[in-house]
DNA sequence: GTTTATGCAAATTCTTTGCAATACT
DNA sequence: AGTATTGCAAAGAATTTGCATAAAC
């Protein structure tokens, strides 16, 4: 990993009272370096042999310091994705994702805002998942995308 | 069953082009009077005795069918509910769902309509999905509902 | 009698935890 | 030393399949 990269990581595991390990580096350079959701298994391939269980309480830690979230999009995997916004507790920035039913992928639509339903009284909202399912524009034109 | 209900079932399954057997009018029997969405352990637990992996085959066959969609909460299991719009294969009746996080019950917000994204050129779309998660009316009033 | 549906058992996959070993301060 | 992190192993939960039996046409 490149010094300065390095140091960027090491700030951002620490704005979020996170203590900059090995592990924790490598998983979050992971996700960053991804530009697109990843799942505990696709992370477990590409930091092998490193631990699952490990892998897994990373993660946790931080998605629970906001720095990450997870998404549901159907799969029957967990996806993580680095939180864009650093407003410290403000899951704000969530955007819609698009799930390829024939590359498998979960893409962010950064330049989408999830449009806000309004709720009747009574609700305490906490957090918005919007998922999109079909078939992504590289699927589409007959030059399947193989991630 | 009432005979009239029973009737209603059974014209709803050839509909869809599915038999309508014994355990098929129980699962949908149970989808329709459930108000709110349904894990396959609920439906399990709801038709006891009935064997797991039967209730499974006949989810995947109504989804298939399109009687009946899955919706993913993040909840860890998928939940299903019938479609409302008989327009076959056409699954745009769908509406938002609500998660709450204390009562565990995901509820179908019939009075909205999902907010569509427009996406770039390129995106086939087959499905949106659509979850708030927070806490419910009842649990916020402090009278926490137990299902 | 052939096809379809069901029930049982178990495999697979994903997620999560207990605990001992290691590293850090 | 004392606390926090990691690795291994395995438990738990949800989903899915193989195969033999039973039911339907």
């Amino acid at each position: 990993m490149q010094r300065n990269t390095e140091q960027y990581l090491v700030e951002l595991l620490q704005t979020r009272n996170i203590k900059p390990t090995a592990m924790r580096l490598l998983v979050l350079k992971c996700l960053i370096e991804a530009d697109e959701t990843l799942t505990l298994r696709q992370i477990e391939d590409i930091l092998y042999p490193a631990d699952r269980s490990t892998i897994f309480r990373t993660l946790s830690l931080f998605e629970q310091q906001h720095l990450l979230h997870s998404i549901n999009d159907g799969s029957g995997s967990a996806r993580y994705e680095v939180c864009h916004s650093h407003h410290h507790s403000n899951d704000d920035d969530r955007h819609p994702h698009f799930r390829c039913l024939r590359c498998g992928r979960t893409i962010c639509l950064f330049e989408q805002r999830i449009p806000k339903v309004d709720l009747p009284e009574g609700y305490q909202v906490q957090q918005f998942n919007y998922v999109i399912t079909g078939i992504c524009p590289e699927c589409s034109t007959g030059a399947t995308y193989m991630a």
